[in-house]
RNA sequence: GCCGGCAUAGCUCAGCUGGUAGAGCAUCUGAUUUGUAAUCAGAGGGCCGGGGGUUCGAGUCCCUCUGCCGGCACCA
C-alpha cells in the first residue's frame, strides 16, 4: 500500500501541458492547483474523455479536462442535478413519497414518483420553492461505491422498494454508486456537480405532471412523472418558453380551425371532416402524388374498404391485428326467407396489402410482369386506442399513399435504389431538405429462411449506400415478415417525423398464394415490398401545416389570391380581375365588403393568404392591380395581365416546373 | 387502455366559498366609400358536453358516460 501512496500520476491537460500529482488526486485538486478561479468554476471533469465527478480519485496517468459552465456537458449536469434536487424537495415536503428514476431528457429532466395523492399545480410552486432553498444551501454532493447487499439493505430499511429493484438490476461488475446531496441520498450513475449551489436557481421550471408506468411496462403500477426544464441562465429559460409558445402557435389543430381546414367531432373520434380549404390542400397533394407515382412506373388501383373476415383470416390479420380492426356484422338472408339470421362478418380494411395481392392474383403473372408496382390511395381504418389519437397526426380513418411492389428477390436492390431518390425528391418538393434513414434488421421471432433475410438485408443496405453512407442500423427491429427501411424527415423547428417506409415481406405472398411463372417455366413466389412516402395524407398534411405554420407555398395554398376592393366603384373591375385569375387556374376569391383596405389586408394576411390584389380607383383607370405578398412589406402596382402571369407561374406545382 | 387535467355563445375565455350567465372577436342591421395588418353605432345569439344524484335552489358540489388536452403504454 505504501508504494501506491507514494506513486505519482501524470495528468495531461487539454492544451498538452503535463503535471504530476500523487496517485488518487482528484479533478477538484488539479483545478484548484491550476488557478483559484478555475477551482471555483469547476463543475465536473473529463478523465480520458469520460465525464466524471471532480471528487473522483485519479489512479493512473490520464488526460484531464475541467468542465465549467461554458462546457456543453454543463447543461446536462445541471439538468441531472435538478432531477435529484427536485426528488429531494419532494421527499422533504412529503416524506412518504417513494422515489424511482430521474433521467435527463431534451431541455430538462423528469423524475418518477410513487405517491397516492396526485401532484397538483399548486404543489409545483411548493416544490420549486423548496428546490431554491436546497440550491441556496450549497450542500456538497458526495459519492461512494457500495456493494450490492449493503445497498439493498439500506433501501429496504428506508422503505424504497423501487430502489431495491434498481440495485438488483445493476449488472454484475458495474459499480453501485450512492450519491448524497447534503443529507439526501439517491442511487445514481453520476456524475454530479460539486454542490447544489451550482444549479442556477432562476433557470429551471417544473412543466407538467403525467402518468408513467414503472419501467415503461403497462402491467406495472402507474407512477407520477414530473417534467422540468433547466438551462444555464434565466435568458435561456425565457427563450425556451418563448419557443414553446411559438411551437404552440403552429399547432395544426389550432391552424386547422383558424384556416377552416378540417374538424373532428365527438360522434366520429379520429375521423376527419375535411372542409373546402383543407380538402383543396388534400387534393392538390393527391394530384401531385398521382403524377409522381405514374412517372415512377406505378399503376394506380382501387380496392374495397369492407372485406369479409375470411380474407383477413388468410392474411393473418384476424389473428394478429383484430383488436385494431373495425368489425361489422350484418344479417344475411333473413329477409329473403331462406336461412334466418345468417351472420356475415366483415372488417374495414386496416391495410391495403391483402387486397393488392388479390389484384395480383387475377390472371397468370409472368416474370416479365415484374417488378409490378401497384399503388393505391388506400382509405384505411384502424381502431387506435383512445389515448393515442392526436389531431391529424394519429387518426382512426386515414388514407395512405400506399403501394406494393411485387418483384423477385433479385429485384429488391434495384427497387430500393429507385425508391429512395423518388422519396427524396418528393420530400424536397414539400419543403423538407433533410431526412434520416434507418435500416431495421431481423428480429428474434421471424418468418422466412436465413438465406432470404441475408439477401434482403444486404439488398436494402447496398441500395441505401448508393445514395448515402449516412444511415443507422436498428438491429432486431425489423418486422417479423422482413427487414425494412424507415425514413424520418426534419421539420422547420427541428422535430423529426417518420413518414416514409420501405418494407420487404416474404410472408404475405405465401399466405395469399401469390405466384408468377419464372423464365424456366416453374411457378415462383414474388417478394412483396410495402412502401409509402407520405405515410398518410392526414398526418402528412398535419406535418405540412406545422412546418409552414399555415403559410403554405403558393401551389398548395387553398386560397391563393384574394382580390380586395378599396372603394365600391372598383367592384366590377375586381370581378374582372377575379375572372382573369380563375381563367389561369388560380384559386381566387373576391372581397368587396364595405370595409377599409387596412381591415381586409389584416384579415387576409392573418388567414395566410399568399397574395392580396388590392384595387381602387387608380387601378380601375389604369387596368392595374396593387399586389401584396404575404410576409413582405409594401406592394407593387402592375398591369393585370402581368400580375396574373406572375402568380400563375409561381403557382405551378414543383414537379411541373420547367426549371425542374 | 392507464394517470392527471379540461368541457360555459361560432371562436378565445371570465364566472370567488352554490342564489336560474358575462367580455372580446366573429355574425346580423345601420351609418361610413375608405390606399395596404382592426371605422363607428346598435342588435341577435347559450338545455353551461350527456345522464343521474345532493340541495329550497347546481354552470358551480358528488357519481357516471362521452370527447378533448398533457404524458405513459400501444403503433404486427
Amino acid at each position: 500500500m505504501s508504494d501506491v501512496a507514494e506513486a505519482q500520476v501524470e495528468i495531461t491537460l487539454p492544451d498538452g501541458a503535463k503535471r504530476t500529482y500523487g496517485t488518487g488526486t482528484t479533478g477538484a485538486e488539479v483545478a484548484a492547483d491550476i488557478s483559484k478561479s478555475l477551482g471555483k468554476a469547476a463543475l465536473a471533469c473529463r478523465i480520458d474523455g469520460k465525464l466524471a465527478d471532480l471528487s473522483q480519485p485519479i489512479e493512473h496517468d490520464a488526460q484531464l479536462a475541467i468542465v465549467t459552465a461554458k462546457d456543453d456537458a454543463a447543461l446536462e449536469l445541471i439538468r441531472h442535478d435538478c432531477a435529484h434536487i427536485m426528488a429531494r424537495a419532494v421527499q422533504e415536503l412529503w416524506p412518504e413519497v417513494k422515489v424511482t428514476i430521474g433521467p435527463v431528457v431534451d431541455n430538462g429532466w423528469y423524475y418518477d414518483f410513487d405517491r397516492e395523492e396526485p401532484f397538483s399545480d399548486e404543489d409545483f410552486a411548493a416544490i420549486e420553492k423548496k428546490m431554491r432553498e436546497i440550491i441556496a444551501k450549497r450542500d456538497p454532493v458526495t459519492t461512494e461505491v457500495w456493494d450490492r447487499d449493503r445497498a439493498i439493505r439500506y433501501y429496504e430499511a428506508n422503505n424504497e422498494p423501487y430502489k431495491v429493484e434498481l440495485v438488483e438490476a445493476i449488472p454484475e461488475g458495474e459499480p453501485i454508486r450512492m450519491y448524497w446531496h447534503g443529507h439526501w441520498q439517491d442511487l445514481c450513475r453520476g456524475p454530479h456537480l460539486v454542490h447544489t449551489g451550482q444549479v442556477p436557481a432562476d433557470a429551471f421550471k417544473l412543466m407538467r405532471v403525467a402518468g408513467a408506468y414503472w419501467r415503461g411496462d403497462s402491467r406495472n403500477k402507474m407512477l407520477q412523472r414530473i417534467y422540468g426544464v433547466a438551462f444555464r441562465n434565466k435568458e435561456d429559460l425565457k427563450a425556451h418558453l418563448t419557443m414553446l409558445e411559438e411551437a404552440a402557435k403552429r399547432d395544426h389543430r389550432r391552424i386547422g380551425k383558424e384556416m377552416e381546414l378540417f374538424h373532428i367531432q365527438e360522434e366520429a373520434p379520429g375521423m376527419v371532416f375535411w372542409h373546402p380549404n383543407g380538402w383543396s390542400i388534400y387534393r392538390t397533394l393527391e394530384d401531385y402524388m398521382r403524377r409522381r407515382l405514374a412517372k415512377a412506373g406505378y399503376k394506380e388501383i382501387r380496392t374495397p374498404q369492407v372485406v369479409d373476415r375470411v380474407l383477413w383470416e388468410r392474411s393473418g390479420h384476424w389473428e394478429n391485428y383484430r383488436e385494431n380492426m373495425f368489425i361489422t356484422e350484418i344479417d344475411e338472408g333473413s329477409e329473403a326467407g331462406g336461412h334466418a339470421n345468417q351472420k356475415r362478418t366483415n372488417a374495414l380494411k386496416p391495410m391495403n396489402c391483402p387486397c393488392h395481392v388479390q389484384v395480383f392474383n387475377q390472371g397468370l403473372k409472368s416474370y416479365r410482369d415484374l417488378p409490378l408496382r401497384m399503388a393505391e390511395f388506400g382509405a384505411c381504418h384502424r381502431y387506435e386506442s383512445s389515448g393515442s389519437m392526436h389531431g391529424l397526426m394519429r387518426v382512426r380513418g386515414f388514407t395512405q399513399d400506399d403501394a406494393h411492389i411485387f418483384c423477385t428477390e433479385d429485384q429488391i436492390e434495384e427497387e430500393t435504389a429507385r425508391f429512395i431518390p423518388l422519396l427524396a425528391s418528393i420530400y424536397r418538393d414539400m419543403g423538407f431538405e433533410s431526412f434520416e434513414i434507418k435500416l431495421s434488421t431481423r428480429p428474434e421471432k421471424r418468418a422466412g429462411s436465413d438465406e432470404i433475410w441475408d439477401k434482403a438485408e444486404a439488398a436494402l443496405e447496398s441500395a441505401v449506400r448508393k445514395v448515402t453512407n449516412d444511415y443507422v442500423i436498428d438491429p432486431g427491429e425489423g418486422a417479423f415478415y422482413g427487414p425494412k427501411l424507415d425514413f424520418k424527415l426534419t421539420d422547420a423547428i427541428g422535430r423529426e417525423w417518420q413518414c416514409g417506409t420501405f418494407q420487404a415481406d416474404f410472408v404475405l405472398p405465401e399466405r395469399l398464394g401469390a405466384e408468377y411463372v419464372a423464365a424456366d417455366g416453374t411457378k415462383k413466389r414474388p417478394v412483396m415490398m410495402h412502401r409509402a412516402i407520405l405515410g398518410s395524407f392526414e398526418r402528412f398534411i398535419g406535418i405540412l401545416i406545422e412546418n409552414c405554420a399555415g403559410r403554405f407555398p403558393l401551389w398548395l395554398a387553398p386560397r391563393q389570391v384574394v382580390v380586395a376592393t378599396i372603394v365600391s366603384d372598383a367592384d366590377e373591375y375586381a370581378g374582372n380581375v377575379l375572372e382573369a385569375l380563375k381563367d389561369s387556374g388560380l384559386r381566387a376569391e373576391i372581397d368587396t365588403r364595405n370595409e377599409k383596405i387596412n381591415y381586409k389586408v389584416r384579415e387576409h394576411s392573418a388567414a395566410h393568404v399568399p397574395v392580396i390584389l388590392a384595387v381602387g380607383r387608380q387601378e380601375v383607370e389604369q387596368g392595374t392591380v396593387s399586389m401584396r405578398k404575404l410576409g413582405e412589406q409594401g406592394q407593387k402596382v402592375m398591369p393585370l395581365a402581368e400580375a396574373v402571369a406572375a402568380i400563375a407561374a409561381e403557382a405551378v406545382p414543383p414537379d411541373l416546373r420547367e426549371d425542374g
